[in-house]
DNA sequence: CTCTTGACTGAGG
DNA sequence: GCCTCAGCCAAGA
């Protein structure tokens, strides 16, 4: 069902908020299973403004399981710290085993 | 309305 | 496998 009465911001929100726990995805998956395969950008963006929105932007990596946007955390590491609490192996901003914890809300929805 | 920015992705060398 | 270029599209100034 799509939630078109909602903007795509306020989607992108509600998909991330179904990752589930010990899990990770790609802006390019979220913005698929919005139907915005191109709007992948607009992801990262809209996860811009999700600070605050009880939104696990942490579990959201880019294709290659890079943590690109963790300097927009807090700390330098945080969302390292908060992948690595949940079970998920993070080296130098990559995740590893990113094929295992990857949650494809395209597919799994 | 126009221009810039950006937590992306895919294709090509 | 690494680097570079181009396309895409929403929001803010």
């Amino acid at each position: 069902m799509h939630q078109e009465t909602l903007n795509f911001f306020d989607k992108v929100y509600d998909v991330a908020r179904l990752i589930p726990y010990g899990k990770v995805t790609s802006y390019g998956a979220i913005a698929k299973y919005l139907g915005a395969v191109r709007s992948a950008r607009m992801v990262g963006y809209a996860m811009n403004g999700s600070v605050g929105k009880d939104v696990p932007a942490h579990r959201v990596v880019n294709r290659n399981g890079l943590l690109t946007g963790k300097q927009h955390f807090d700390g330098t590491n945080l969302m390292q710290q908060l992948l690595e609490s949940e079970g998920i192996k993070v080296i130098d901003n990559q995740v590893q085993d990113f094929g295992k914890v990857f949650w494809d809300p395209g597919k799994e929805l």
